[in-house]
DNA sequence: CTGGTATTAGTACCAAGTGCTAAAAAAACT
DNA sequence: AGTTTTTTTAGCACTTGGTACTAATACCAG
């Protein structure tokens, strides 16, 4: 009898939060209690059975991957996207993103926000970043919300570039800009000939 | 009685890959058989049950979920250094890094490795980006293994600024380069607060 | 001692299967 | 056609990881 039936619920919550692959049998034997209390507990916190639980996982990638193209790549969630135009992305900032001593947002993960978003915006089977510059322009905090909108400004049809504004915000105060030029393969654009 | 055997399991692995979440029931109404004859069908063809292929989605997902972007202190293995002065890691690009479609790495892992050795390198408490210039030279393919070299050219001690070339190689040719402005707190003059 | 909460036990049942056997139907041969 | 082979169905027992529900027991407090 280790503690109280609210400290098991909350080790449990957690448990499977982390690894929403385990049985209550597994969960039973681990906090040396029946499975009937298990179920219990689920039930009073609502959570569903194993294989649901692995079904939503497995649900959601799909989303994520049947929604057209390579977005299951990107970092962060695309809200918005015209291809070649515009695109927008969120990107919920976690603990596990900052540096612990100063709780600020590592630079690679503003960067790939904007990276995938930048790939992700073209139209095209292959799009590689050529070069970037960018400027992280005030901190970014575990707990921000960063939305990052890119543009795409330029198209040079012969070089097959293109070129691409970025910018984040946290409340709408700019947190991190880059422009980034694309690599692509076809210059295929349904909609539009823009050429530079 | 549509086609033959070979055309409905041919159907069948489509179908199936296609949606991995049908059950054996569906396809047998699908397909006007009997839920048997799909059951051979999947054992010939050696697909698994339908648990196991979400199992199979979920897990997959959870894998990539986890690996997305390696939280950990530094992207890459660090097997020397001189803080201040160079630093050099080793990062080995694996399936997870790369694009399935091209099996080119994607770019934010060789900016997060180069960004994390100039963040390493720097001999300080605190040491954030400010504003980087990089250069995709060349694509990294899965399999490659990237050494990155960090160098501190430069600091203005005023301004709490350290400047950092890094370049990365592939078996000695320059598959990426950049250039860091890092923002760090000591090393002359005390500033705890961040200002950009 | 009486209650109330917490825990455990036990039963029936479900979904979506596997594994196995056997029979019926269809197709292929000679 | 007659026989062999392949393909398809059917049926039953059993498995996992549960749900739903009932009943018994344990424990702690007033």
């Amino acid at each position: 009898m280790k503690r109280t039936k609210k400290e098991r619920q909350r080790l449990l919550t957690e448990t499977i939060e982390d690894n929403p692959f385990v049985t209550d049998e597994q969960l039973a034997s681990q906090f040396g209690v029946s499975v009937q209390t298990i179920r219990l507990d689920r039930m009073e916190l609502s959570i569903p059975e194993l294989r649901e639980r692995i079904k939503d996982v497995a649900a959601q990638n799909y989303e994520n991957e049947v929604k057209s193209l390579p977005l299951d790549e990107v970092i962060g969630e695309i809200i918005d996207i015209e291809l070649d135009q515009r695109a927008l992305s969120i990107f919920d900032v976690k603990d596990e993103h900052v540096f612990q001593r100063n709780g600020i947002a590592r630079g690679h993960h503003l960067f790939a926000q904007a990276n995938s978003l930048a790939v992700a915006v073209i139209n095209d089977e292959l799009a590689l970043t050529v070069k970037s510059n960018v400027v992280f322009v005030k901190p970014v905090k575990a707990g921000d919300r960063v939305i990052t909108k890119a543009i795409v400004r330029n198209r040079n049809s012969e070089k097959n570039r293109t070129y691409i504004d970025v910018v984040s915000t946290v409340n709408n105060e700019t947190v991190f800009k880059g422009e980034f030029e694309m690599y692509r393969t076809k210059g295929s654009g349904d909609n539009n000939e823009v050429s530079n």
